[in-house]
DNA sequence: CTGAAAGCGCTAACAG
DNA sequence: CTGTTAGCGCTTTCAG
């Protein structure tokens, strides 16, 4: 029987440690540390030789030991309201597609849209301890900024632009998407523009906002008979479309342009009008929002805003990325990302 | 000036540790350590008294030192194929859902349905290392038991039960689907029943063995003039749906009723059928597959199977944590889903 | 250019 | 019941 006396202990199938491969080369564990770290103290030869090595079994640094020695876990926490929307699953999405090619893992999670279980899910991830975290809260970003930015964890927000935080971010310009869909229906010659708008939140009101902004700046008068506000009503929103055209099929002025706060509405109330005999485009054109692939390629492809969600969630990456590396510079940071449109028949004139 | 030799050195805002709790209450760090852990050997007092300390300076361990010591890394890889189709993103969202009580974390990621993308993120997260992987796989199983299941971090599958595996794993009865389908249509007393099949996918293969399983038990002929084959067809769902609606009206025998192999496929097919004059669900009903929520509630509700995603993904976490308790025991289980029918209007006979 | 020593925060094994 | 010792795998510091 042969004894060794530095036989690996411990789990049966234990990883090959830097010490394997500097007992192997007869170099110290600490030259190999310098190679994989790309120190440049090294002779070529060595260097070759160690790279050689670690090829060959296939050796992985443990990250608990690197990162109990260095502070850093390379991981990064995301967290959205819900990962059951297209917006925010694509956003998710584009942070863990971007960070694929890093050494970076992502701590994904979602809050529910329950502002209690977002902070649990924010000290978890900070207990792990991430290196970042990339946020869109649902909460009071006061509240928030005290809670999370207070850490040494770098914090990138992912909001609406609707307060000027002192935290890194990314803002999505909600004004910009009201103002593009109108302004478009103004450009291909709609003079009653309706506003199938969304519920009373901050999010949705900018988006009105900018919808007034584009008809004031194309000299048209805002109709208030035109807006249809479904407040409170529970359905779904494509019952919530058909409500909303029932409800201006029986207006006084009939309008020749709809904008809707989602692609789902616009498609409810496209089939509900294409029902009641107007032709869409041509008496009605419809414009959606979110561009999202399952509703915008339905019977009457939808002319739709897209929320440019991958670009947030690469923006995000980035940010996040870009912090860790200059991890000294305290600097805050913030992006814009701008919607844009999607041309399609629902507006084809 | 004041020198104190016990300031914590490094990162500005370090976090407290066990140490620091230690030398408040004048013990050992080994005392807090068992308190933590629930070891019982330890005098009620004392236990309280640490307990009381915790909580006042919201201690939480350092999980990277607490791993490199135990070899646990307290987070669960999950790798799903898309993130973008509901299916998917259902299962992880129950994963994470299902572990946020517990300590561990989750690692999402997608594969993209590439193989290459697939490997590189199983490397990826086995080297990080995790504790344990949840993986519904693109892979060729075989290639796949020797590539993850080599190493001694617990696998567990989430698959179309289409392989007998030697891994742990959640199967999803897929012949069960068309079976289910089939047999409604044929319990509402459809005579002429049509399928519009899936992909050449072995789950979709599966799912129409089951649909020809259902009508053979019922006594009914199979018609193969009543199968529609959209093979090779790169539209969107809704189109293919449509596409085949237009066939079936075309076709000699017409269908009293359709399974169709996803929501969108049926939505297209419906609203086809109702535009040419078909009375749905009088002359035809229509059932699809998937229950999506935002499919199965457009003009005409529909009927559609679920594939019990929430399920799967409860299950598979909570055998991930089975796996990680008794983590002496090297017995492989499996569990089996069963989808339901979720009855609604285009149906409704 | 290479390596020895020390220690990150925690826990397993054993003494008192 | 409480504490001491040793070391997980890696990196930082400094000495050859």
């Amino acid at each position: 029987m042969r004894f060794d006396l530095n036989e690996r202990q411990g789990s049966p199938v234990m990883s090959v440690r830097m010490k394997d491969i500097a007992t192997d080369l007869n170099l110290s564990k600490m030259t190999i540390s310098k190679v994989l770290r790309g120190q440049t103290d090294v002779s070529a030869k060595t260097k070759a030789r160690v790279l050689q090595r670690v090829k060959e079994l296939n050796y992985k640094p443990n990250i608990s030991a690197q990162s109990l020695r260095t502070g850093r876990t390379l991981s990064i926490g995301v967290i959205v309201p819900s990962l059951s929307e297209p917006f925010f699953m694509e956003i998710a999405r584009n942070v863990v597609q971007q960070l694929r090619s890093t050494s970076y893992s992502v701590f994904l999670s979602s809050s529910e849209r329950e502002p209690e279980i977002e902070r649990l899910e924010i000290s978890h991830q900070l207990a792990w301890p991430i290196d970042a975290l990339i946020l869109a809260s649902v909460q009071s970003s006061t509240e928030l900024q005290e809670f999370a930015a207070s850490g040494q964890t770098p914090l990138i927000l992912v909001d609406s632009g609707t307060a000027v935080l002192k935290s890194n971010s990314v803002h999505l310009r909600e004004q910009e998407i009201g103002r593009l869909a109108a302004s478009h229906l103004v450009h291909i010659g709609c003079r009653r523009i309706a506003n199938v708008r969304g519920p009373r939140t901050a999010s949705a009101d900018l988006r009105f906002d900018g919808f007034r902004t584009a008809l004031a700046e194309a000299g048209q008068r805002f109709r208030p008979d035109l807006v249809i506000d479904l407040e409170g009503a529970d359905d779904h929103d494509y019952q919530r479309g058909a409500r909303a055209a029932e409800r201006l099929l029986r207006n006084k002025v009939k309008p020749d342009g709809i904008v809707c706060h989602t692609d789902l509405v616009a498609v409810g109330t496209m089939d509900t009008l294409i029902c009641a005999g107007v032709q869409v485009p041509r008496d009605t054109a419809v414009i959606g929002c979110g561009n999202t692939v399952q509703t915008c390629h339905m019977r009457l492809p939808l002319t739709s805003i897209d929320l440019s969600a991958s670009k947030v969630g690469q923006r995000a990456a980035k940010l996040a990325l870009t912090l860790l590396e200059q991890e000294g510079t305290r600097r805050v940071s913030s992006v814009t990302v701008s919607p844009t449109l999607v041309g399609r028949q629902s507006t084809a004139r």
